[in-house]
DNA sequence: TCAATTTTGATTATTTTTGAACGAATTAAC
DNA sequence: GTTAATTCGTTCAAAAATAATCAAAATTGA
């Protein structure tokens, strides 16, 4: 039995019964399980479950209107956990700034119910929340389809009408060496957020973080708290910085 | 039964019955009062349920907004009559402004494949028009969740930046005396569009001619033409004036 | 075959979860 | 108001699950 087949195992019991025990499972397929953690640990990695203390869960099948949300999808568990983190910092009054990644959107379901005032230039986010507690304020101006966000020159300058206390931003990359992006649309959008926010998150996973790719557009010092599940040794090239991080399982 | 279990399971009794008790939850899940607490918890830090003192209520599902779509439909084939003879005065290479209305948003379907650009602030008419050949812009600024739409100071400062030469408007009421509207904020957004447009459209069917109400915002001499379903009788009030009237069926 | 790589298992230390106790805070009753 | 009864959160300890480390077994590729 190996692992290919183990996992296709796990995977066809967790969609008939929409849960996985490690205990149970270790039994059932007469293997170690530290064998299946480790198994477990992989398919969650890969966005196929949501891992939990003792197994594992089905992900949810969350409604899916736009192709948006499949992109959203990869790595569901990780982002999920990062926005988890990043809302305990969201409380009644906050007035935040929300970006177009695909990690920020994830935030909208951990907000929905809080009295808050969010300010964005993307569509999901503004799709997602229109109904429910939050007050929305749309950035205007040219509506880039690709992207599902409103980019260019007016939305810079609508952005700088505003100051919110707190930004929630996605970045393609992060280094001690400042913020990446892979285009430069994004990069003066995510630019602006940080200029009229006081105080700004970057919700990044692992893979993001060492990345330096394209163009840099702020220096590590202008943000001041990253939220992340990568480990201590990866984040160690931010030791002779001020960033506050926040770890994620 | 780990956490994600039993929260799956709270959120299940709350959706039946609304709300839950810290003892009962602790005897049904066969698991201490203190856990239970802890679950409620983090439950409501995740703005999942309300908190109250010895157990948790559902977090007010809020009313949802009129359903725009069915709103629209009302008449449905009368505006639709309306909107095909204002989609033939629309062209390749045209800069319009759409406003919020019901009657508008039934615009969408005739001008998908055109190759234009589209200012708005109305969300269903971004929603509609998202994927297709048309250009985008969003006008920013407040979202007002009950008009589906943006409104307010910054939305009419957005405006201002913009000139298009063709408007296609909506309004609650119109006679020789002037245009009207049912709100302020409405009213503000429309003349901010037939200011900063060289030649204003009113999509109206015959229910608003001749109807006088609330507040005029404009004169009848500031629009150029009037799309409609009225008759020559109930359209004798223009006769003097230089309004274009362009009949349909 | 044999060495290199990958996978698996055992052991140990660490982390997470849970429960009990008790003082503090909140609600209800008077 | 004042008292009594719950309910709550903190602290500590026990139990369960996990991650880290290292060694054994299996697989792979020449």
């Amino acid at each position: 039995m190996n692992f290919q087949k183990r996992k296709q195992n796990i995977l066809d019991k967790l969609n008939i019964t929409g849960e996985v025990d490690v205990k149970q499972l270790a039994m059932e397929l007469a293997i170690s399980e530290i064998t299946i953690r480790r198994d477990l640990n992989q398919l969650a990695n890969d966005g196929l479950l949501y891992r939990t203390h003792g197994g594992g869960m089905k992900v949810d099948p969350l409604a899916k209107p736009v192709d948006f949300i499949n992109k959203s999808a990869q790595n569901a568990a990780v982002k999920d956990e990062i926005c988890r983190k990043a809302a305990e910092h969201i409380h009644d009054g906050d007035i935040i700034f929300m970006d177009c990644g695909s990690t920020v959107f994830r935030l909208c379901p951990f907000i929905k119910n809080k009295k808050i005032k969010v300010i964005t230039n993307s569509l999901p986010v503004i799709y997602e929340l229109q109904n429910c507690a939050v007050s929305l304020n749309i950035i205007g101006g040219e509506f880039d389809s690709e992207r599902q966000a409103v980019h260019g020159k007016i939305a810079n300058e609508h952005i700088a009408r505003y100051r919110a206390g707190k930004a929630f931003l996605g970045v393609d990359g992060v280094s001690q060496n400042g913020l990446f992006a892979n285009s430069e649309l994004e990069a003066e959008i995510t630019s602006a957020y940080i200029n009229q926010s006081a105080y700004t998150y970057l919700l990044c996973d692992a893979g993001k973080i060492g990345k330096e790719t394209y163009l840099k557009f702020a220096d590590i010092n202008q943000v001041e708290a990253i939220i992340t599940n990568a480990k201590d040794g990866q984040l160690s090239c931010f030791k002779d910085t001020a960033l506050a991080i926040l770890q994620v399982k």
